[in-house]
RNA sequence: CGGGCUAUGGCGCAGUUGGUAGCGCGCUUCGUUCGGGACGAAGAGGCCGUGGGUUCGAGUCCCACUAGCCCGACCA
């Protein structure tokens, strides 16, 4: 992608109502626009990076076995009445039809995935069955904040899985809660799994995915090795009581919960009387998994978790691209020709070996550029000059380094693959 | 949903006791610069959130509404 033909532009004013690091950054980079209070949408930079989440959490939930569907956002009122959910979820956004009639715009999907499986599965040959979707979801939140972290409208990869028995729900719980750690590894982040409550979904306790960064809003006690970490709602220990794990003190720290996952047994399977025939021809209600993750939530997260006062540090697994190409101007013509000349190679050269580059081939300062190169955060940045080309080199800068080197110009493709690796 | 703050060119802001709106960024043109957001000159761009009210006169004072943000509660 050539710079000077993104749309978007960064800005140098800090957005007036940024009140987190993620709204900050992603605003004034250019990858998201507020549109309303906890509303975004999603601009080339940052919609790269949310699909680069996405392929991610396809390519584990792929492996898991799990079916990629797209169910409806629009949702039939009678669904959340037979739930029970239809006045007491307050979240629930009520959406009235000029008939008169309301529907739901869905802040989940129990209550179109259960009849959705029911119609499909009968017998217990057909279990157990997992399907997920990323959508776009709609909570009606009394107050929208942090950015990214916490709007009305948020994009969430959502699984649901139905199985014959508890144990047989349980075991693959347990298989999810190891991919979903290895996702959020995969995205650059460390991820606490901590004990919480299961809200309204069910009495037992759930399992929250919390990367711990001060922007967060939930509470978890944690300790600094072990993998013991309890959400203070329902922590029974307390800040400075000993780990029972390894006997480290536990302390409290902030969150953001980036995933949870629910067993909810047969509690929306009976309410749409989801049942199978098993071996002794007898009726047995199915039970059921949820299991989320926030998709737009971890662009936010990752920027809180990763950057500095100039601007992102992205992961190069989720970064809009791999490598920033800076070419700087020079006011000798034929220098400038031959700076054009080369960037030119390179940038085709990279894309050719399947390396994503941005080609900051706008007509600006170099100041400027460097400034822009240190906002966007590309893990990598090379530059194109004057200077380079007199030792026939380019020069390179890792993004989370402060120091750049001199590469010749002919080893710099192998030199970035090497690094992709 | 309670409490508070804010609303002025695209963005960030100033605007005195009420007298007809200004700065920075960005944008256009020209020239000079060129390795960490360069400089000069000339331009374009505003019913001051909306609706009422007070006044000879309202960006400024009063009321209502709307929106954004903050604190809290809430967060299936």
């Amino acid at each position: 992608m050539r710079q000077s033909r993104l749309f978007t532009k960064t800005s140098k004013n800090v957005p007036h109502d940024a009140d987190s690091v993620n709204a900050k950054y992603l605003t004034q980079g250019g990858f998201v626009h507020q549109e309303m209070a906890g509303v975004y949408s999603w601009l080339p930079l940052g919609l790269r990076v949310l699909r680069k989440i996405e392929t991610i959490i396809r390519e584990e939930l792929d492996k898991l076995g799990a079916q990629e569907i797209l169910m409806s956002a629009l949702q039939p009122k009678e669904s959340w009445e037979k739930t029970g959910r239809w006045d007491t979820v307050d979240v629930l956004f009520k959406v009235p039809s000029q008939t008169g009639k309301e529907y739901a715009l869905g802040p989940t999907h129990e209550e179109i995935v259960t009849p959705l499986v029911k119609s499909f599965v009968q017998s217990y040959k057909d279990l157990p069955v997992a399907v997920y979707q990323i959508q776009s979801k709609f909570r009606d939140e009394l107050r929208a904040k942090s950015g990214v972290l916490r709007g009305r409208e948020f994009g969430m990869k959502d699984l649901y899985s139905f199985h014959l028995t508890q144990e047989d729900l349980e075991a693959y719980y347990r298989k999810v809660l190891e991919t979903y750690l290895t996702i959020f590894t995969r995205c650059g982040l460390e991820a606490k799994v901590v004990e919480a409550s299961g809200g309204a979904f069910t009495k037992k306790f759930s399992h929250e995915f919390q990367v711990l960064t001060p922007a967060g809003e939930d509470k978890v006690l944690t300790s600094e090795h072990g993998s013991f970490a309890q959400n203070c709602e329902i922590a029974t220990l307390k800040e400075g009581d000993k780990n029972p794990e390894n006997g480290e003190p536990l302390f409290c720290s902030t969150g953001v919960e980036v995933g949870n996952i629910f067993d909810l047994s047969s509690k929306f399977a009976e309410a749409f009387d989801l049942a199978v025939t098993d071996e002794n021809g007898e009726r047995r209600t199915v039970v059921m998994g949820c299991y989320g993750v926030g998709t737009t939530r971890l662009v936010g997260t990752i920027v809180e978790a990763s950057h500095d006062d100039k601007g992102i540090i992205w992961p190069i697994a989720v970064s809009p691209y791999h490598v920033h190409l800076v070419s700087l101007r020079s006011k000798d013509e034929e220098t400038q020709s031959r700076i054009n000349a080369v960037s030119q190679e390179i940038y085709e050269g990279l894309w050719a070996e399947g390396v994503e580059v941005l080609w900051d081939d706008r007509d600006a300062s170099p100041g400027e550029k460097f400034a822009d190169a240190d906002l966007i955060g590309l893990p990598l940045r090379l530059v194109v000059s004057e200077k380079t080309l007199k030792e026939d080199s380019i020069e390179w800068k890792p993004r989370n380094e402060s120091e750049a080197t001199l590469i010749d110009t002919e080893d710099i493709i192998e030199k970035v693959k090497g690094m992709m690796e």
